[in-house]
DNA sequence: CGGTATCCCCCGCGATACTG
DNA sequence: CAGTATCGCGGGGGATACCG
């Protein structure tokens, strides 16, 4: 509570908890549905465990966050209490400016690890093949840790790979990393990008021709950009 | 730039300026039209010159905020640009969850010199008589110091005094703090409030009659409160 | 998996005084 | 009025190792 503002103004009561740095971004996972602690943690990498303690306690502090039921203590997940769901508008707002007018990305910021996970989020698993399907990103200009994902689809269920599963892709992306970046922010189009062969897909025709109507890119990606 | 969040969502580009500390406080008095650099300090008392500086580069650097033109430095005031104009959505949305959701106050909250600030900017002044009219507002528990205020209208500008100014007020008002924060905020109606004898008036009976009229309370006093 | 515990550094920020 | 300069501290938070 040290953040007081020493004035009973909605925006500064609110900013006492929401403006403290990582919590927007907490906040963004559990609305984007996630439950468990790594499953938060995998969505905002670089804050540690004990900072995410934190952040979740006075989150839970200030009723935004409950802890779910459970008789194992850590089986019991993050949920959000109404005045958490209430957030939504909040963070729509935020991300809505940060589309528009925020900063130009710089290399820093093009985590490919991250990237894959907000795409295993953003799959229209409705429209893709019954049964297994494994999609192979490589990202050709990363350093070799972090040039290849698998996207693994299975009865409505995506598990992203850092090690290469097993199964034989069946459709294989190869694309720079910050082409595929500006292409999931809406910044330009996939079709363009694979015409040009700067994006280059690989397995069935079928498949590939399919493909561009799996993702559904970053929930931003139809805002325009004005900056 | 260190709160560099490693990571080009939309939310986490945008949270790096915006939710640093008093940022948020900072836009809201700029939208609320606040141009001088004393102008948004009083409107923020408790965020030292020193800081309020810092963040007012911030924003110029992000592009939120430009000095206005002007042939001496320090009679350039500080504008909104239209990234910065953008922002209201995001103050709306911040705010309207405070209202509903944010913890109720307490003591430490309650800055009667901040709460009548609030007021001069709120006054209909479109409805009140013509010529000048003196509002006293004695918060009759407050310490000496912060205990009486006036708001001098004139020609359709509103200036706050800690003294008195001299000028025989048209109506007084005696309230206790905290209830008139609540009537600010919309918690309880004023009108009750006189009823009751809890909030008393003084002066001209067609003056005190059409004194509720005068005070459009906070933005956020129509927002309902759902905690 | 879901945390704790500890150590330590750095820098954010409050306070105060001074200036064009 | 609109800052700048300086100093000093507190604690936020990064790194790392450990636990039920």
């Amino acid at each position: 509570m040290r953040q007081a503002y020493g004035q009973f103004c909605p925006v500064a009561l609110a900013s006492e908890v929401l403006a403290e740095r990582w919590t927007f971004l907490v906040v963004r996972e559990l609305l984007a549905g996630a439950r468990r602690f790594n499953e938060i943690r995998r969505g905002v990498p670089r804050l540690s465990a004990t900072l995410l303690k934190q952040r979740l306690q006075r989150l839970e502090a200030e009723g935004i966050v409950e802890r779910g039921r459970s008789s194992r203590r850590s089986a019991a997940g993050y949920e959000l209490t109404s005045a958490g769901v209430a957030l939504k508008p909040v963070i729509a707002a935020v991300g809505e400016w940060g589309q528009r007018w925020a900063r130009d990305i710089e290399a820093k910021d093009l985590d490919p690890g991250w990237l894959v996970w907000a795409m295993h989020r953003r799959l229209n698993t409705a429209v893709m093949p019954p049964g297994r399907t494994v999609i192979e990103i490589e990202f050709v200009d990363a350093p070799a840790s972090t040039r290849q994902f698998w996207l693994v689809h299975s009865g409505g269920a995506v598990d992203v790979c850092i090690k290469d599963p097993g199964y034989e892709p069946d459709v294989r992306v190869a694309t720079p990393l910050r082409l595929w970046a500006e292409i999931w922010r809406g910044l330009r189009p996939l079709k363009a990008a694979m015409r040009s062969g700067a994006v280059r897909l690989d397995g069935r025709a079928d498949l590939r021709r399919d493909f561009p109507g799996w993702l559904m890119l970053s929930v931003f990606a139809p805002v325009g950009r004005l900056r």
